[in-house]
DNA sequence: TTGACATGCAAGTAAATGATTGCATATAAT
DNA sequence: ATTATATGCAATCATTTACTTGCATGTCAA
């Protein structure tokens, strides 16, 4: 899973507001969404292909309407790659930052 | 806090390049840093500045130099923001989407 | 089968973004 | 003091991005 794209997916406000309107209520079609959203529907469309691209949605057609669902996946991805990375070093992080501002060495106290 | 910004800053892979370098090794330099960093030091800059608007790190002053620490707070801001609230409907919304593909009614089983 | 509805495709535009270049400033070393 | 080092500031440029407009296609309903 390319990870830079998912985050860049969620970088913009716009599709932000589509996973949370998702959330919300799920299986909507384009229209449904459409009508949230202050732009062209074409505009939303090219959110969430960027969102669909990026996995973070799916997308079910049922006769001319396009459904779609949330999928959480992705962001549990970024948890694993990247907030449980760094979570885990948090107070050595912040020990280490604290110790250095004071100009001690690291004296594990 | 801003979360649209953390995603925006964390959208390009440069940036995240330098997330990963100082979580390797934290307090680096600005010039350490670009040595690692295939653009000029200004870009470099640019990308930092961007990173500590972002309060995904924090720069400390020494003399001339200036040293960069990891911010794991704001990824823990995603987390429970954004991450948490999905993962929490993760198997109802992978039930919702599987009944629907198939027809049914959301029938709970 | 005809008209309305739901969506797609593609070209064009304005603004944001990533990166560069050139010059300025402050701190350290000799 | 003078020179080298570490960084900042600002203008510029190319590319990407968010949106729009216009037209095309496919599906449902009367």
């Amino acid at each position: 899973m390319d990870i830079d794209k998912v985050f860049k997916a969620l970088a913009d406000p716009s599709r932000g507001y589509l996973l949370d309107l998702l959330h919300r209520e799920s299986g909507q079609t384009l229209t449904a969404l459409c009508m949230h959203m202050d732009m062209t529907r074409q505009a939303v469309t090219q959110h969430l292909q960027q969102l669909e691209e990026a996995n973070l949605i799916a997308v079910v057609w049922q006769g001319r309407e396009k459904l779609h669902y949330l999928n959480p996946v992705p962001l549990h991805e970024i948890h694993a790659r990247w907030i449980g990375k760094f979570e885990r070093d948090r107070l050595d992080v912040l020990r280490n930052l604290k110790n250095k501002l004071e100009g001690k060495d690291d004296d594990k106290t």
